[in-house]
RNA sequence: GUGGGUGUAGCUCAGUUGGUUAGAGCGCCAGGAUGUGGCCCUGGAAGUCGCGGGUUCGAAUCCCGUCACUCACCCCA
């Protein structure tokens, strides 16, 4: 409190223990499931040209017009950081070549945006996400939401609710936008100065709009799908019933657009009612981005590792960190002490969780410090054990011992971490 | 960028209409006849009361400013 000195900067947090171990354990469910997907990770910078960021994001989005982290380097190019996963990931598509037309990726990592930080809402945020890259087909779609679905059940979340909408094709866009402001056109009035200017620059965002004049407003709106070819009806039809198929609970959302520019037909959105108001989860949907020459396809999704936590909390689903047993080495008289040293590196070379208190505390103190760090076993040396060449071995949840040999020793905690390593 | 709430020990918080050496619980350290943790007992260390200014004989307490944290709006994960 009264260092602010050593306080991370507004918004960024450090994950430390105890709480990391949610975090990796996270992780671990979810490149399991990923790959299971046949999806493989990919790792971009997280620092690129500003024009990365604005040409697959859209200039007109929020988050490029004021989220973004924008600075100049020492030559004077403008640089971001990411705010977002799928643009870096683009960019190397684009430049990548045919063996990843068809590639299946995913990434996990930080992403940055410069926004007054809330509940549910750092400056610096973690995403896990995946892209599914190749021309557009429903079950693809249905695939990835699948698979978004399976990584939330994976982690144990349960209480998620799945939104699905389509923007129509590309080729549909302008034909809906046009729809779209002929229909509000006669409401001008009673909307918010902010949809007054989405009308021009970004129509669709009109229709998510919370403030309650403007909601009545898109209530009246006959639905966006009116607007679309049949082409694009059929396949949002075709994504629903592939995810009936497969059992997966959706909703269809016919006002969820999306912030991000470079999304086209299926968009989806996941939230948790366990969560305030920044209760999504995750969102996704197909893409279609432009760079130089190339367009790219795809489809694909970003979660945000720290609200799926909150959920988890909010759930009661984040248990005590099991992790490995840990021994401790508590040692009597200085040559045990120089003598155990050497046989914590033993059980360690063997993969044995090992600690020991090397400044020579009294014995009380060291197994204070093996019952704060919640050793399961602690085993004791001192003048007599050294005599007879022997250790004690105590159970640290029962209170039992036994004298033990060296090869007894090292065969006990084998075992334990065969089974360890087997679950 | 806008608005609300909060800032007292490592943590969670008390602190009475402004009044003397600012408290508790938990945690930490040490001991409880010299080789045994968790429970219990005893003792100990630890706070520029976020920071700066003002009012006052006197401020943790009142006023102003500032910073930080937090929640909400906007938008998003």
């Amino acid at each position: 409190m009264s260092s602010e000195g050593y306080q991370p900067i507004q918004g960024m947090s450090d994950l430390a223990p105890p709480a990391i171990s949610v975090w990796q354990d996270l992780e671990r469910r979810a490149r399991a499931v990923l790959e299971s997907y046949n999806f493989r990770e990919i790792r971009t910078p997280m620092l690129e040209k500003t024009g990365v960021f604005q040409r697959s994001l859209g200039n007109t989005t929020d988050v490029v017009q004021k989220e973004m982290y924008t600075f100049e380097d020492r030559g004077g190019r403008s640089l971001s950081l990411r705010p977002e996963g799928t643009a870096g990931v683009m960019r190397f598509i684009a430049g990548a070549g045919p063996d990843f037309a068809d590639a299946r990726l995913y990434y996990m990592g930080p992403m940055f945006r410069c926004e007054r930080p809330q509940a549910g809402r750092k400056r610096q945020f973690h995403q896990v996400g995946v892209e599914a890259l190749g021309t557009a087909h429903p079950a693809v779609d249905a695939e990835v939401i699948a698979l978004q679905m399976h990584l939330l059940s994976a982690w144990g979340l349960s209480d998620c609710t799945l939104q699905v909408n389509s923007r129509g094709l590309a080729s549909d866009r302008d034909a809906v936008a046009a729809g779209l402001r002929s229909a509000l056109e006669p409401h001008v009035s009673t909307l918010c100065d902010d949809c007054r200017r989405r009308m021009d620059s970004n129509v669709l965002r009109v229709l998510d709009c919370k403030q309650e004049d403007c909601r009545r407003v898109v209530e009246g709106l006959p639905p966006m799908s009116d607007f679309m070819t049949e082409e694009s009806r059929k396949y949002l039809r075709d994504v629903l019933d592939t995810l009936d198929r497969l059992e997966i609970p959706a909703v269809f959302n016919p006002r969820l657009v999306r912030g991000l520019d470079y999304y086209v037909q299926t968009v989806w959105e996941i939230t948790s009612s366990a969560l305030g108001a920044q209760d999504a989860l995750s969102g996704g949907g197909r893409y279609e981005i432009s760079l130089g020459s190339k367009s790219i396809e795809g489809v694909g999704f970003a979660m945000g590792i720290e609200r799926i936590i909150m959920a988890l909390e909010a759930e009661g689903k984040t248990g005590g960190d099991s992790g490995k047993e840990l021994v401790w080495v508590v040692s009597l008289g200085e040559k045990a002490l120089d003598d155990n040293f050497k046989l914590a590196q033993t059980l360690r070379q063997r993969g044995i969780r090992c600690d020991m208190d090397l400044r020579g505390r009294s014995m009380k103190a060291q197994m204070r410090a093996a019952n704060k760090a919640s050793a399961s076993h602690a085993v004791i040396r001192g003048e007599e054990e050294m005599e007879k060449g022997t250790f004690l071995l105590k159970n640290m949840k029962d209170g039992s011992q036994e004298e033990l040999e060296m090869p007894e020793l090292i065969e006990r905690f084998s075992r334990a971490l065969s089974l360890a390593g087997g679950e």
